[in-house]
Formats: structure tokens, C-alpha cells, sequence
DNA sequence: TCTAATAATGGGACTCAGTCTCGGAAACAG
DNA sequence: CTGTTTCCGAGACTGAGTCCCATTATTAGA
């Protein structure tokens, strides 16, 4: 449940601009809508997002630019296990979360634990492989789906939040 | 790094005709398949296969076995940020693994550690929501790569092993 | 054994996320 | 201002996965 930072947007723009990047108006739309943004967005809500603002972009430079801020580690890429992959701003100081989905209503959820991360630096070092990065994903029942619906079937298609 | 489990061919068997399924021919393909193999395996790799052993199985009943598979909890469904998921048997008796993927060549490997599976189980308490299911992927250089090409970039396209 | 009901199959059209291409527009250096 | 280079957009394309539906196979029950 990260609080949008402002001060993403800046960074990322100072970080491409350092690298010899030109400024584009397509690229800057999107670190400017990823940057007011809590949650993970996919490439499609991204696109119907700034046709919304009435400032859209063409899909390729979309595509592009989250290339290019994934390459500079700003953003990070999730799979939740839908078809879309999402993108949410990476902090500038290396802390970031993982996610529980909620696997009745699809609703993503953040959350940080020290153990965890523990746990996997250890377990890389046993590996005797350099890690890099990880990704872990919860699979459950939120608090309100858990009262709602019982032994509901699960949708196949979750909708994002 | 799983053997393959012979009895797992038999035990989906079993699970599927308790359920009230009947026997088609193009199931038992796909489960006899996956009973053989130790890694896992995209649909893609499934339908190449079977075509391959002059069993060739229309793509439908690919993704149709594949669906009740996971739905009977036979098969686990991973995604390993390719473009296609992974499918492999999952353990009878509820052990799992999870996998590491080198970021150079694509090699997946399994592995399994309680200190992960105990910090998770924690975790879920202290989330106050029911956890059904976790995923875990590591993302690191394996060891043949990280001496081939110390600082090569990364290819764009990862091939399964 | 025969039959009816119903589940499973397969081919192929379709969807949709993501990629590629290329002509044109914009940005920066000089 | 001008040339170079990067960036952009439109749309064609790719490929995984889904859907549809006529046909085939399985199984329960007569």
C-alpha cells in the first residue's frame, strides 16, 4: 500500500536524462501517470488512462518507455498470474514489497516483511548462485470476499483494482 | 531437480475418475506426458511433444486438460516471466518447491528450503487473510553463465531448458 | 448387448497482450 | 539554423491462450 511518491517522477526523469536520454513527450506522460499512482498498472490500464486525460500515446511508445524504466530499475514488472503484467514504480532506495492477490475478487494487496527478506538473502547465499532480484506472490481470500462468499467458485477473470 | 514421481500418472488418474470424469484419450496423453518429465513443461512444449510421439492432440484438449488439472490441484501452474506459463505435477503430499531462474540463459531449477516455507506460513498469520497458495522466484545468473560472460546483457528472449 | 445421455475431442476462427517496422516529428549539439 | 540522432505513432504482425461447435467416445442403465 505504497503512497504514491512525488518525488518518482523527478528521480526517474534525472536518471534517464543523466543516461543521455532525450526527453519525449510519450515517455514523460507515462512516468507522470506511474508517478500518481498507488497501485500497479498494466500497459492497458496505462494507455486507457492517458486517452482518458485526453493525452494519449501510442501503444509501441508505451511499451518502450516501460522497457527503458525497467531497464534503469524504476519500475518493477509484477506477473499476478493474469494475462497482463503490471508495473509499479520502484523505490530509489532498493526497499521494496511484494503482493497477496485475492483470488475471488482479484484485488491486489502490498505488503513488506523483514523475515521474508531475510529468509531469501540466506537462502541465496546456500544456493551458491548470485541472486538478483525476487518476486513472491500470496494467493488468497481477502477479509471481505472471506465474509462475503463462503465456497464461492473462483472467477476465472479477476479484475484488477 | 524433482525425479519424476511415477505414481503421479496413476494418482491423476485416480483423482479425475473419482471426480466423475471420464477417460479420454487426449487427458491421458497430456498426464502420462507430464508423469514422464522432471522439469516443467509450457502447453507449447506439451502439444510439440505429443506431435513428436505420433500422438498428436488438438490444442483445445491441451489447455482443457491443463485447466482441470489445476483445478484438482494435480498440476501447478507457473509463470516464470516468459511469454508462456510452465505446468509440472504437483506433490501429492502437498510438498513443493520453487524455482530460480538464470536472468542469462533461462536454465530453471527447483529448490526448497523450510526457512522460506516457515517465514511464509508466519507471514500469512500475521496478514490476517487466509493464504491458499504462494509462489516464490528467484532471479539470478547461474553458475556456467556467470563465468561465460561476466557482464553480458541480457538476451531478450529466454529458452526453456 | 444396445442405447441414450453426456462428456471429451479437435479444427479452426478468434481475442488480445505485446512486438516490430517505418515514415515522420521532435530534441539536442554545434 | 541545420544536421544528426533519438523519439514517436499508426498499424501490421506474432504467438499464447480461448471459444465454438460438429463429431466422436465413454459410461450408466435398460
Amino acid at each position: 500500500m505504497s503512497i504514491p511518491d512525488p518525488s518518482w517522477g523527478t528521480h526517474a526523469h534525472t536518471v534517464l536524462e543523466e543516461a543521455g536520454h532525450r526527453r519525449g513527450g510519450a515517455r514523460d506522460e507515462v512516468i507522470d501517470l506511474l508517478a500518481s499512482q498507488a497501485c500497479a498498472l498494466s500497459a492497458q490500464d496505462i494507455e486507457t488512462a492517458l486517452r482518458a486525460q485526453g493525452r494519449a500515446v501510442g501503444r509501441a511508445s508505451i511499451y518502450r518507455a516501460l522497457d527503458v524504466l525497467v531497464e534503469y530499475g524504476l519500475i518493477k514488472r509484477l506477473e499476478v498470474g493474469r494475462a497482463e503484467a503490471c508495473y509499479e514504480p520502484a523505490n530509489p532506495g532498493g526497499h521494496h514489497h511484494h503482493h497477496v492477490v485475492c483470488e475471488v475478487c482479484g484485488e491486489l494487496a502490498a505488503f513488506d516483511d523483514r523475515e521474508l527478506e531475510a529468509a531469501i538473502a540466506r537462502l541465496g547465499a546456500r544456493l551458491g548462485m548470485h541472486i538478483d532480484d525476487h518476486d513472491v506472490l500470496l494467493r488468497g481470500t481477502c477479509r471481505e470476499c472471506a465474509g462475503r462468499v463462503p465456497t464461492a467458485t473462483p472467477p476465472q477473470h479477476l479484475h484488477q483494482h
